[in-house]
DNA sequence: TCCCCGCTCGGAAACGTTTCCACGTGCGCG
DNA sequence: CGCGCACGTGGAAACGTTTCCGAGCGGGGA
């Protein structure tokens, strides 16, 4: 692969000059432009990156991790990420997390190595140390979805109290008075907020407060069912049920139906999927291509040196069933 | 942020030392070893990887253009690459291309400028050039799912007649005899070979050959609904109807269960929700991560100087309408 | 006792850029 | 006619690594 010397050698001009042309310095020639254009072209020179972000300061590249791309809502949000930074000028780097902190830490410290200009990342439960080593490298950081404690870096975030306000109404508003929750892992934040804003309100609306009702599950489609057929067990059975999360919910679909019994099932965000079943799913939607767009926002604004604030976003009740 | 410079200062060995340490070379005392590790911890330092690759040849960093990461069976085909690299102790960057070719080439030219070990691509349609420039810079390049005329590049496939095959036999023993096929873009690969193995297939079975049987769609959702309003415009219409991949047979179901049809939906790709679904839809499946893990393998081999050689994967019907 | 060898280590070059500095050259103006 | 200035350019330093080369030093064998 050629480099600026072979480009240098061919049009007849110094490395600077090549340079200078190559990233539009007005201090050049009509002639040296000239010569140094066509023999770049003919060598097909592509300039290293890497030798570049060595010079300079900045990269160009943004880390994003991701916990779950096989779970549609991180992928919305990473596609609404991926879009923001791409109209700003830059690459992403995505890394999929998997759930797992352990894979987690790997990608970090690979960004951290790499120098990116910034991450964008939604925490694992475990721990908060990666996210906070970054932040203390001086690596402008944004948390996505989920919060951390102790770390210094503004975050995206749904409106958890109002998406579980509009379920447990809307819910109360067809007659349940006996509502089960299947809640995400209690290692993130969303999952922790989700079962105390749940509490919150069912005992604000006087439901049904039995503790038995919530039901903590590992965010994953069989968690949802298991957690599902645990609530489907107890006496008397809850007469709705309120899912976390669109991978539980299709394992709490399955379930309940296998089930034959009458439970009215309402999940946090929309998929294709829960209007094609029947009776289709109501859900809290969350626009998450949305959140990855703002949050990318936040992102930028911090790496250009702004102390961008935090921010949630509002949830919708789409009624269906 | 600290360099290996202020490691040597504060360890008081010189840099050549603190790079033997840090990288296990056993030219190195155990007193050395010791003052380096400690005051590399002390100051939080982590090697710049741009630095390194700079020096070296290699970066690490296997680059990965995916077509849709909202395509969950881009989005498994991925993350089965990504665990494929993993193991072998390298990381991932993850392209979305959105099915764009214009974005294509964006994260094409950052690859190249990152200099990156090799690319695990799936192609969009519009040009073949993205590909065939890296190839000709000497990257390692993998064509994963979609083949790509003038490319010399090992390919991972499905068999894509078995697959065909399976769902027209299948289709074909239910009593099926007029059967439509909702197709991908011509302008990929997959996308051409199943319309002209549908044409074979059918003809072999001596199915009804009418060619406006054939529909051809965007790939997304959308244009799954209108290929299947097409196909049930006709008359007589089909009795069943083989959809090309996950998206458009959502998009399909939904317009055949809103015109009352009794039309038989067999998709590619099985995903939860076909399971869901009433009728549950008979599925051709492909083991996207699969294909995704051995893409990689067959990358890294690339990588190390082989040779490998393309690899067609097979398909399996799972019936349950 | 002397030489040689092996072990550690420091210094320096090299990877491919960008940018500062200094050096012509040509022109306009006093 | 000469001086200064703008403009274009080449050279070199710097970014943070790895690795080669050579040197110092100690010990063991002849």
């Amino acid at each position: 692969m050629s480099t600026i010397h072979d480009v240098a050698r061919l049009a007849g001009v110094s490395i600077g000059t090549v340079s200078r042309v190559l990233s539009g310095n007005p201090a050049t020639s009509p002639e040296s432009r000239e010569r140094v254009r066509e023999a770049a072209l003919q060598l097909g020179y592509t300039p290293n990156a890497r030798a570049q972000s060595l010079r300079l300061a900045r990269t160009g590249v943004i880390g994003l991790s991701i916990s779950d791309v096989r779970n549609p809502f991180f992928a919305d949000a990473a596609h609404g990420a991926e879009q923001e930074a791409l109209a700003a000028g830059r690459v992403t780097m995505l890394a999929n997390a998997d759930e797992d902190s352990a894979i987690e830490a790997r990608y970090l410290r690979a960004f951290r190595a790499q120098r990116v200009d910034g991450v964008l990342m939604s925490p694992q439960g475990g721990s908060a140390e990666g996210a906070r080593s970054l932040v203390e490298a001086g690596i402008p950081v944004v948390l996505l979805n989920r919060t951390l404690d102790g770390v210094d870096a503004p975050v995206v975030t749904f409106d958890v109290r109002q998406g579980i306000e509009q379920a447990i109404t809307h819910l109360r508003d067809r007659g349940h008075r006996r509502i089960g929750l299947i809640a995400g892992p209690v290692s993130v934040s969303t999952g922790r907020a989700r079962v105390s804003a749940f509490e919150a309100i069912r005992d604000e609306l006087g439901l049904d407060p039995a503790p038995e009702l919530v039901q903590l599950a590992d965010g994953r489609r069989g968690g949802g069912a298991d957690a599902a057929e645990r609530l489907l067990a107890l006496s008397p059975a809850p007469t709705a049920v309120l899912s976390s999360n669109a991978l539980m919910s299709s394992g709490a679909f399955e379930a309940i139906r296998g089930s034959g019994a009458a439970v009215e099932l309402v999940s946090f965000d929309d998929q294709d999927w829960m209007r094609l079943v029947d009776p289709p799913l109501s859900v809290i939607e969350q626009d998450a291509a949305h959140m990855g767009a703002v949050a990318m926002r936040l992102l930028l604004e911090l790496i250009d040196g702004g102390h961008p604030r935090s921010v949630t976003l509002p949830t919708r009740l789409i009624a269906r069933g």
